[in-house]
DNA sequence: TTAGGGTTAG
């Protein structure tokens, strides 16, 4: 290497200095040691702040080894560079040593370590420092105000931001744009918007980018999405350009404020790029389902970091795209990307989903152990709720029993997984453990609760919680707690009771609680509530099928033909889909699909062979079909062969002539399994001495020897 | 020569 003069090096120092070129100084510093020049107090300061900025805490170090060598740290300015560099590297406790160590302060000593408390979350802490300051009669600066607002605002301590506020002006500050700016923000995360816009009004002179992107946050967050698009055009008018932060922040608003309109900004600047803005825009796409649009944005985004690779991963799991996600997890895994809690519980999640495969979510919980994340709460809570959704209670419940703490989500979990499998009294033990230890509950705690007593038929029990979460917790009932109550009394056949409530609720009832109306409607045959359910569902949700198909059958099970046939003809009228029914079905590492009298299947004729032959063993065991579930006006013969062929039944054949004997079977189904098809699939446990796992769109029915796990409320 | 105001999500 040529050798370079001393002075070139030293006018190289300060010019990368002077353009912030951040991590060509710290080379440039270890060059100069190796030459034999030696730095002085400034170089050192120089290059612990720059270690600071890029967060390299081994060179950082090396840094203050050096320091300790030279016999320069004593230096006020220097040892305050110092306990900045702790504090940006994470490592508070040096920054303290540092602080405690130092012989002489100046105000930037004390600032720089409340500032280091603060961003080290330790607001209390950084609070107490400053009254040490008060205390001891050094004069706070502009800094010392700013930094103590900041804790106000983490804090949410209005009274104390007022206070501050008070002292800001009274030490002749109160026209410094830093402190107004840290103001607004104290009081915008106080949700106090009033007092936030009038201070904004009285910053004229200077308000900048800062103060309106944090107004627009404020605005965007308590729902007022109006004014921040209002202020948002206010600010381009008054020549004031976003930059990345405004168009992050702008970005939260959708769909309300329209991501398209923002992109065509955006395609303008060089943001677009930038890791932060581009995965703003993609969770923006995300938000209004479109997910091309949230991909292309993804492909354009300059080193990705771990937070864009996660939000395209929700878009796919979002989006409902399985082998996306995982495609997308693979690629990350290529580009040697660390998956951490966040990304291992999304694909996790995606994993529970309906289509996935169930050992694909069991290959994730490998990769979680290989990546030690599998003890992180997000994570354990991800894999009880998939292991349950997957139709493994038990491995579930391992997970949970393992975990070495729990949060809310945890305990939920564990509920409504029990619950869904209809095993009520374990998902009340849970609750009843949560009770006995004194934790936190919401309302989906009581959701799973009242679901365990739904899928149990115990109504008097679920009213009983019901009650207890209003009165003992507090916890006002949503309009899924509405829901889950519906179904409560509905499954039980009060569907006078169900009406009741809908009526008394304090808000409209939505789709989705008329939709479980008239679904259980059609369980107990009641035509006239059926028909007002289905209304109201139509009203809400003209193109939703289930409306029709309900009432429609509604109508076929009462033997109403004419009023069916004129359902039949507003959907075609209406042009609403129906959705097909489909059972789902793995064996050895494949999905096989089926529809009702599917005949594609490459294994289609010994499929009807084998349902011949139980055919034969239902009759001997005195099985009569129950027509009521097949919804056209046929011959009742016709109807026969056709409940025989629904695709849960397909599915099952298929399963016992292609896994060895004594196997479990665990079926998927995207619709609700019919009365019959629940009649024979228990009769069919017993006959070939299968356990049979049946998931459809409700809940998990373990069939085994003759009997349901539901009890028959379903 | 050092401190100090605003985004993003599971």
């Amino acid at each position: 290497m040529p050798q370079r003069n001393v002075s070139t090096l030293i006018a190289l120092f300060t010019g990368y200095m002077q353009n912030g070129l951040q991590d060509e100084i710290l080379d440039l510093f270890f060059q100069m040691q190796c030459e034999g020049i030696r730095p002085n107090s400034f170089t050192f300061a120089t290059a612990l702040a720059s270690a600071a900025a890029q967060g390299e805490l081994q060179k950082g170090r090396m840094v203050h080894g050096q320091l300790i060598k030279s016999g320069n740290e004593s230096a006020v300015f220097v040892c305050n560079s110092l306990m900045n560099m702790y504090s940006k590297c994470r490592l508070i406790n040096n920054s303290k040593l540092v602080f405690e160590g130092m012989e002489y302060r100046n105000s930037i000593s004390w600032n720089s370590m409340m500032a280091g408390l603060v961003s080290n979350g330790s607001y209390r802490e950084a609070l107490k420092l400053y009254f040490q300051i008060r205390a001891e009669g050094i004069k706070p600066t502009q800094s010392s105000f700013v930094t103590a607002i900041n804790i106000c605002a983490n804090l949410k301590n209005l009274v104390f931001a007022r206070q501050l506020h008070g002292c800001v002006v009274k030490e002749g500050y109160g026209l410094d744009g830093n402190s107004l700016t840290a103001l607004l923000v104290a009081y915008i995360k106080c949700v106090e918007m009033e007092e936030a816009f009038q201070l904004f009004n009285l910053m004229a002179e200077t308000r900048n980018v800062v103060s309106f992107t944090a107004l627009i946050g404020g605005y965007i967050q308590n729902g007022n999405n109006d004014k921040a698009a209002i202020l948002f055009s206010e600010m381009r008018k008054d020549g004031f350009d976003p930059n990345d932060f405004t168009y992050s922040t702008i970005l939260t608003a959708a769909p309300m404020i329209s991501p398209y309109l923002i992109h065509c900004l955006l395609i303008k600047t060089r943001y677009e790029c930038f890791p932060s803005v581009g995965t703003a825009l993609l969770y923006a796409y995300t938000k209004v389902g479109n997910i091309h649009a949230a991909s292309m944005v993804f492909e354009k985004i300059e080193e990705k970091d771990i937070v864009a690779w996660s939000a395209m991963l929700d878009s796919y799991a979002q989006a409902g795209d399985t082998e996306g996600s995982i495609k997308l997890f693979k690629a990350m895994a290529r580009e040697g990307v660390v998956p951490n809690e966040f990304t291992l519980s999304s694909i996790i999640n995606v994993c529970a989903g309906i289509t996935a495969a169930v050992d694909q979510g069991r290959q994730f919980h490998a990769e979680s152990i290989k990546f030690r994340q599998q003890d992180n709460i997000c994570v354990s809570s991800a894999l009880i709720t998939m292991y349950a959704k997957k139709g493994s209670i038990e491995n579930a419940y391992k997970v949970f029993q393992k975990q070495s703490a729990r949060d809310l989500v945890s305990w939920n979990s564990m509920i409504s997984g029990f619950a869904q499998h209809g095993y009520g009294k374990s998902a009340l033990d849970i609750f009843r453990d949560m009770e006995a230890r004194g934790l936190e509950m919401d309302d989906i705690t009581f959701i799973g609760v009242i679901m365990a007593c739904t899928h149990t038929g115990l109504v008097e029990e679920g009213k009983r919680y019901f009650n207890l979460m209003v009165k003992n917790h507090g916890i006002c009932p949503t309009m899924e707690v509405y829901a889950c109550m519906v179904d409560l009394y509905g499954r039980a056949g009060k569907l006078e009771e169900a009406m009741k409530l809908i009526n008394g609720m304090p808000f409209e009832a939505d789709a989705m609680v008329w939709r479980i109306l008239l679904g259980v409607c059609r369980v107990h045959r009641n035509v006239e509530l059926g028909e007002i359910a289905a209304e109201n569902l139509m009203k809400l949700e003209p193109q939703d099928s289930a409306a029709y198909v309900l009432l429609s059958n509604i109508y076929a099970a009462a033997g109403e033909w004419e009023k069916k046939g004129r359902i039949r003809k507003l959907m075609d009228d209406r042009k609403v889909k129906k959705e097909a029914g489909l059972s789902w079905i793995q064996v050895k590492n494949k999905v096989h699909a089926f529809i009702a009298s599917d005949t594609t299947h490459s294994l289609s004729d010994q499929i009807y062979r084998k349902l011949e032959e139980i055919k034969l063993k239902l009759k001997e065991k005195g099985y009569v079909p129950d027509t009521n579930f097949v919804l056209h006006d046929l011959e009742h013969e016709h109807k026969e062969a056709l409940l025989a062929q629904h695709s849960e039944r397909l599915a099952i054949a298929f399963g016992l002539i292609s896994t060895p004997d004594g196997s479990p079977l665990q079926i998927v189904k995207n619709l609700r399994v019919c009365g019959d098809c629940h009649t024979v699939i228990k009769l069919v446990s017993e006959i070939e001495g299968r356990n049979i796992v049946v998931r459809d769109s409700n809940r998990f029915h373990h069939f085994k020897g003759g009997s349901c796990s539901c009890g028959d409320f379903w």
